[in-house]
DNA sequence: CTGACTGCAAAATGTTTGCAGATTC
DNA sequence: GAATCTGCAAACATTTTGCAGTCAG
């Protein structure tokens, strides 16, 4: 049994995520450019899930200022070199994270506070495969999340 | 141990899907419209998903269209009360699926074809029931969606 | 009658694309 | 030098909104 993937593609984790990057466009006849590799940076040293939105104006603030167009079309490149995981949530747009050095794991969102929990379950991520095997499906990723209220609000809300 | 929503609110499911729009306006001293009772009957005969513009090609097939903006301000009726569920797959819209008298289920996403299937685990319910108890989270609902390639796809992309 | 609803068209998002000039290899 | 990039602005796709007239309660 395969483990399943996470759209993760960590393989290779001990090169630093401009390696990566260089290579993965060495690869396919493209060029690196220094507005490829700020928009890495960029994503790279955001805190969490971002929007292209967030990220844009926060190369702007750092004085490294990219297009629009340019960075939506690096960070198709950089979620397909496995760099960052594009999410699509309940939301009407697109958000990513940072996928470098970063193990799986899902989340719990507080629907009041916003308050996000990590969690991993082994047994979860098993029995995924299982029903992917049982579909012929080959995974490359899921999202999982839950949301209600964390145990603060609970309390706060009573 | 509590059950675990899904968002689905299904408790009145007894009553016809026209009856708990009715109520649901009505206690909300929102209007029972034509248009409404039109997107509703819509909405629950389209088989499996469907996005906005599917929906409303379909009314106007079969006489009885709706506008743009009138359909989506019914669909977020819908969703609220629970007639429906609002989807955010890999695209960039929203897809919907009929939610009366209909079990819960989670989805596997093809990214090259976008069909959908659908999968239950009680052993991963029970498995989230549990991490949401050792986290304290009252959980509300949760998305669980498992993309990557179907069956035929990854014979054809072979 | 009054406030909510509808359709229309315009606006607002979020993302993609065509093009001319700049840049990488 | 050739092919790929960048930024710009325009195009797109989806969804929302303002408005004037219509309709449900």
């Amino acid at each position: 049994m395969t483990p399943i993937a996470h759209g993760d593609d960590n393989s290779g984790a001990e090169r630093s995520p401009e390696e990566r990057l260089r290579e993965h466009l060495k690869s396919r006849n493209l060029r690196i450019t220094p507005e490829r590799l700020t928009v890495l940076h960029g994503a790279m040293t955001q805190s969490g899930h971002f929007d292209a939105e967030e990220l844009l104006e926060a190369l702007r603030r750092s004085n490294r200022p990219v297009s629009r167009a340019t960075l939506y079309r690096t960070l198709d490149h950089l979620a397909e070199a496995g760099l960052v995981k594009r999410h699509h949530f309940q939301e009407g747009h697109a958000r990513f994270e940072s996928n470098f050095n970063r193990a799986h794991h899902d989340h719990m969102v507080c629907e009041r506070c916003g308050q996000v929990i990590e969690f991993v379950s082994e047994q979860i991520e098993a029995l995924q495969e299982e029903i992917c095997e049982q579909h012929g499906f080959r995974a490359h990723g899921h999202v999982h999340q839950i949301f209600g209220l964390c145990k603060d609000c609970q309390a706060e809300h009573s």
